[in-house]
DNA sequence: GTGAAACAAGATAATTAGATCGAAATATGC
DNA sequence: GCATATTTCGATCTAATTATCTTGTTTCAC
C-alpha cells in the first residue's frame, strides 16, 4: 500500500539483523530463511544497502553482513529514501507532477498532515526500538507458519 | 506512493465529469484530452467504473459517459476499492501476510491511527465536494502546461 | 589450494500500464 | 426504414516496470 516489497524486505533485513548479536557477521542465506524471502533477491537489497553505507559486508568464509558502526540508529525513512529514492514522500496522491503548496490538486491540503505524519513516524522508528520489540516476542517481523493461520478460530486447536 | 495509476486516473476522470454539466454525456476522449491520460486506457478505466456502477454510458452518437444518479456522493474510498480490491487498508506496513491487533508487525500499533485517517480522509471525500474545489480555479485535476512549469523562477516572465 | 561466502550483471517471470482493433449500439440524415 | 458516422464494449496484444532467478567472478579463512 505504501512502500514497494523491496523496501519491505530491507527493513525486515535490517531489523532482522539488529537482534541479532553485534559484530557477528550474518549470513544472507540465514536472513532469508528466517524472514521466508526470496535469498537471490534479498542478496540484490542487501547489496544496495551496503552501497548506502547501512550495511558492511565481508566476504569468503566468516563472511556475511553487519550493521555498520552507529547502525542501530538507522531510521525507517534513511532505508525508504535509499531504496525508493529521495523525495517519495513528495509525490501528489492523485499523481500530478507539480502538487506545491501554491498549486495543488483538491486534496493537497487534507493530505500534507497525513504525509508528514508518516515521515515522522518513519523517523523515529530505530532499527535498535524496533529490533527490542521484535525481540520482546511481542511482535514479527516474518510470517506466521502456515500451521499457525486461523488458528483461533480454531475450537479443537488442533 | 499510496495509490496505483488507475486509481488516481479513475479518481481525476470521475472528478472531471462531476464539475460538468450533469445529464450530458461526455466523452472518454475529452476527458483523456482534459486530463492529458492515455485515452485507450482511460476507456478501459472507465468502463471498471461503470461496472462498479458509478457511471452510465451510452453507446452511439450523443453517447459519453455520465455519473449515475446520486453519484455525486460518491467518495474516493469507494472508487479505490473498486479498482484496487476491498480491504487495500488492510496491508501490513511491512508486507506481513498477517498483522492484525493479536499478532502483529512492530509497526502496527504505530501505523494503525495513521491508516484510519487516510481512510477517513477517502471517505470524507465526495466528488461534489472535489468538484467545488476544482470549478472554483484553486485546485487543479490535471498537470500543468509545460510552458508554466517553473515559471514563478522566471523574473523576465517570458 | 579449497570451499564458503559476497559481488556483479544479466536473464526470466509477474505484474501493471498502455495500445489496438473488431465488433455492437444508437442518433441522425436521407 | 436504412445507411452512416460516432461512440462505447470487449477482448487481446504490446510495453514498461518490478520482482525473482541464474551464472560466473572475486574475496577470504582455513
Amino acid at each position: 500500500m505504501i512502500l514497494s516489497r523491496t523496501s519491505q524486505y530491507a527493513i525486515q533485513a535490517l531489523i532482522y539483523v539488529a537482534t541479532q548479536p553485534a559484530g557477528e557477521p550474518i549470513l544472507n542465506r540465514k536472513i532469508a530463511e528466517y524472514l521466508g524471502v526470496p535469498a537471490a533477491y534479498l542478496a540484490k537489497i542487501m547489496q544496495s544497502l551496503c552501497k548506502g553505507n547501512l550495511l558492511y559486508s565481508f566476504r569468503g568464509r566468516q563472511g556475511g553482513f553487519c550493521l555498520r558502526e552507529g547502525g542501530e540508529k538507522t531510521d525507517l525513512m534513511q532505508i525508504v529514501s535509499l531504496i525508493e529514492g529521495v523525495g517519495f514522500t513528495e509525490y501528489c496522491v492523485l499523481g500530478l507532477k507539480v502538487c506545491s503548496d501554491e498549486t495543488a490538486c483538491p486534496m493537497h491540503t487534507k493530505w500534507k498532515p497525513i504525509k508528514e505524519r508518516i515521515v515522522s513516524l518513519l523517523h523515529e522508528q530505530t532499527l535498535d526500538r524496533l529490533a527490542v520489540a521484535v525481540k520482546s516476542g511481542k511482535y514479527r517481523i516474518c510470517d506466521l507458519p502456515m500451521a499457525m493461520m486461523g488458528a483461533e478460530t480454531d475450537p479443537a486447536g488442533v
